[in-house]
DNA sequence: AAATTAATCGGCAAAATTGCCGATTAATTA
DNA sequence: TAATTAATCGGCAATTTTGCCGATTAATTT
């Protein structure tokens, strides 16, 4: 069993349905592996041999026992998760629906205390209006309360924000796979995207890039905000060449409900920033979903933030010129 | 021209003299792409053919000017270089001899106040002390002082500490290439790694991940040092199987001249700490050489550390224990 | 339920990649 | 300087990977 049989049977450990040979193309293409859909057919079939898949004619494959087994043999257990797999993972659990604005959208959480939320109000506030916070809805979650695994401690609130990724799974409901690449530190001149100063693959790390930015000081929202010129947590990401006016028209959609992340939109195959796209896709830039936490920390106010944290009901979710009224009167 | 060729075209750019196959193919390797010996060569020859390098017979190949120009043409153009570049060209510059004791070594350096380096004096020894550290030397730079490309600044001092690139700069001497692939956060348990809890791929990443976990507070040295339970920043590399009794015994003797930094060496084929490696090569966890600077972040003093940040001769470093009475003697 | 559409699979041949190896040349040692 | 050693290159054939396409099946529409 060769490198790219070890990656396709991975692949269809994670499912639980078959998996047709495209679907498996594309989603060793999404992973950084160059094989076309015949060879991916070729291995099938090979593999079908072996026993370690079995095949279900038109619907598809799946991982057999044996497969599993050899597959485990291998050692090739990825202990640590990558987040471009936790990525993947909320993409497919989130069910918001764009038409009837219902269903749980991802959310990042950051846990502060209620005063500190407070006393940066204004500047939160200042971020959401400049446009540099994905959409303009926020919400508060209270002592006792869970999202994901974690519990919101007493004398904490939980500070959520929309996070980006919500963004993969709308598109994702009209058919438009989307290929997360990179988080990265961009830098802004008069509140326009010059270039990306740092930059964290998202197939090669553990920690969310933005959590790393914001937890190290290295963002700068207030000069964002102040003059135009700072420095703030933003994504790359690719979609297939074809379906650019589509996407388009959600962002457009997605901005009229106060969930607008896009900043820019590419060209297929031309480069974005000077990020260079893969053949066949163009790139965009979203704007990170932790951005408003960001000023916390730059205040010198120490918080815990998790990007991606879980799963939360849109209802939930309210302006952001409501969260100063609803610190008040508490939960 | 297809990716491949360009491949092959940007290693040849960033070298002056004529490179063979073989060398080509060995950085194609470290950099991610598969692909053979005979494949590279083959290439070559078409590109001989259509111009775009030059065939200086035996002695190797190097990039015509027609070749910088399609190179350029194609666009893919890496803005933002990533940590691998950076770690193969601090390589190939140190010169440090483990004969002789001469040379330069790589060093990272953080800037901070003398008053608060003097605080946390005890903490740092017993980090160097308990083998946290990479070796037991370091060396202080005063203001006006240049490193890399930095100065120190007036009214602070550069801690600097011996960078555990070094290490693959030494082995190169002895002809053994090192694959660096990620930086982490360990996990210890009674002073024994037990396995890495967050992970960063060097070939995806601008930023450096130990500046990136010891900025992020995200490290637990205090507890190492007390109970032998906690967090520490590691890197893990893979070498030749070939080359493992060379391995143990270089390191050895870096580790009685003070420089030692492997925390563990693996075997070929089997993973370590869960980890697995490819082919014919076996693991090894490297100690961080920043480690002792996220003392002074733990305890709540912000500094400035720069990871790989350049060179310096050997003969500045001394001991940790004299590190005190070097302070208050000043520059 | 029948007709239409879209997607899947695998055969075949072409193209790309690789392993093997002998001839040649550079580097090193005697 | 001559002899030896080590590395490079490219020819050839085997193997792997891919493109193309018709037959078949699932999904969707009429």
């Amino acid at each position: 069993m060769n490198r790219k049989e070890q990656a396709i049977l991975r692949i269809l450990k994670e499912t639980d349905k078959p998996l047709s040979g495209r679907k498996i193309t594309t989603e060793l293409l999404h992973t950084g592996h160059e094989i076309s859909e015949r060879t991916v057919r070729l291995y099938l079939h090979k593999m079908d041999e072996a026993g370690l898949t079995q095949n279900f004619g038109k619907r598809g494959r799946q991982i057999s026992e044996h497969g599993v087994e050899e597959l485990e043999a291998t050692g090739i257990i990825e202990k640590v998760g990558f987040l471009s797999a936790k990525i993947h993972q909320m993409t497919y659990r989130m069910s918001f629906d764009l038409e009837r604005e219902t269903g749980t959208v991802v959310v990042n959480v950051s846990l502060v205390k209620p005063e500190y939320l407070q006393v940066c109000a204004v500047e939160i506030e200042k971020v959401f209006a400049e446009g540099f916070a994905m959409g303009e809805l926020l919400s508060l979650l209270y002592p006792g309360e869970h999202i994901g695994r974690a519990i919101i401690p007493p004398g904490y609130v939980g500070f959520a924000t929309v996070c980006s990724i919500t963004l993969n799974g709308v598109l994702l409901q009209y058919g438009i796979p989307t290929n997360s690449r990179f988080g990265g530190l961009l830098e802004l001149q008069n509140k326009e995207a010059v270039r990306f100063v740092e930059i964290i693959n998202y197939d090669g790390t553990s920690l969310d890039p933005l959590e790393a930015f914001i937890r190290s000081g290295m963002t700068d929202y207030r000069g964002a905000i102040a003059s135009g010129d700072g420095k703030i947590g933003a994504s790359f990401r690719e979609f297939p060449a074809d379906s650019r006016e589509l996407v388009e028209n959600l962002a457009k959609r997605l901005d009229s409900i106060g969930m607008g992340g896009f900043m820019a939109l590419g060209w297929p195959g031309q480069s974005l920033l000077d990020i260079p796209v893969n053949e066949g896709n163009f790139g965009a830039v979203v704007i990170g979903g932790l951005n408003p936490a960001a000023i916390l920390e730059e205040n010198g106010y120490r918080i815990t933030s998790r990007a991606l944290a879980g799963l939360l009901d849109c209802q939930r979710l309210f302006h952001y010129r409501e969260m100063t009224k609803r610190l008040k009167q508490g939960s």
